[in-house]
DNA sequence: ACCTCACTGCTACATTTGTAGCGTGCCACA
DNA sequence: TGTGGCACGCTACAAATGTAGCAGTGAGGT
């Protein structure tokens, strides 16, 4: 769904996610070879016509959001990725990511282990 | 880097990541809408020409693989993904994966939990 | 009321993509 | 050794993408 986009919009679009919603002059400043604000404009229309992008009115002129919700477009990003890179094993891509970071959090430590621990539990109960 | 590749090539890079090197008829044979050989001939071609992947000779015609290497292209796709879509932050984007998977194993539990403990060593040690 | 500016929606156009068809070379085998 | 078949490269072309320029419109200031 998100991989049928050319690489202009997907750009646009990634950052929308990366930053929330945007004008278009922010959009275009945002943009590393900087774009001219009516091509953006014409990207968004794409998107908008698309249906991937929604529009919402404001002071200093039109905001726009990516019209599927983060949640789900999370989902989507991360299942392909474990599909394409990590033979469909998300616990693998889990390792990589770990193995990435230079510096986690303490917390985001804990929520994890919670989360392990709280897997092996499911799998001692009901292994299928 | 692999984020400028239009939709049908990145479909094909994909494909190759997720299967490894495969001849034209194979990645034919593979696509959804199926796609004439000949189409998907010009897109390796041009893939080849932009480097994205190689090719060698083998018994039933060129075998194609992409150019980057399977780690090194993971690991891009991971930080790209984390910074689209989870604020830079790798410990998010592993809880998300920890949650989206259904059945884990039980090896690969071990892996994590070692990995998270490495993690908290190092933090202890060095926590600049 | 008038002028300026910031934004906007077209239209236009060069490039890039996406797909097909054709003629060729190389085997395998009758 | 003639004859299919494959698989290949090249050319062609319609459609999509990437980018720019222009004229209109509305809010704010003077």
């Amino acid at each position: 769904m998100l991989k049928k986009l050319p690489p202009r919009e997907r750009e646009i679009v990634d950052l929308l996610y990366e930053r929330g919603d945007l004008t278009v002059a922010e959009i275009s400043e945002a943009l590393p070879g900087q774009l001219s604000g009516s091509a953006v404009r014409t990207m968004l229309s794409r998107l908008e016509h698309k249906g991937f992008v929604r529009r919402s009115d404001s002071s200093k002129g039109h905001l726009y959001r990516p019209a599927v919700p983060d949640s789900q477009a999370r989902k989507t990003a991360l299942k392909d990725l474990v599909r394409v890179f990590f033979h469909g094993s998300p616990a693998g891509a889990a390792t990589a990511l770990l193995g990435m970071s230079e510096r986690l959090d303490e917390t985001e430590l804990d929520e994890l282990e919670a989360l392990i621990a709280q897997a092996r539990a499911a799998r001692r109960k009901g292994p299928k």
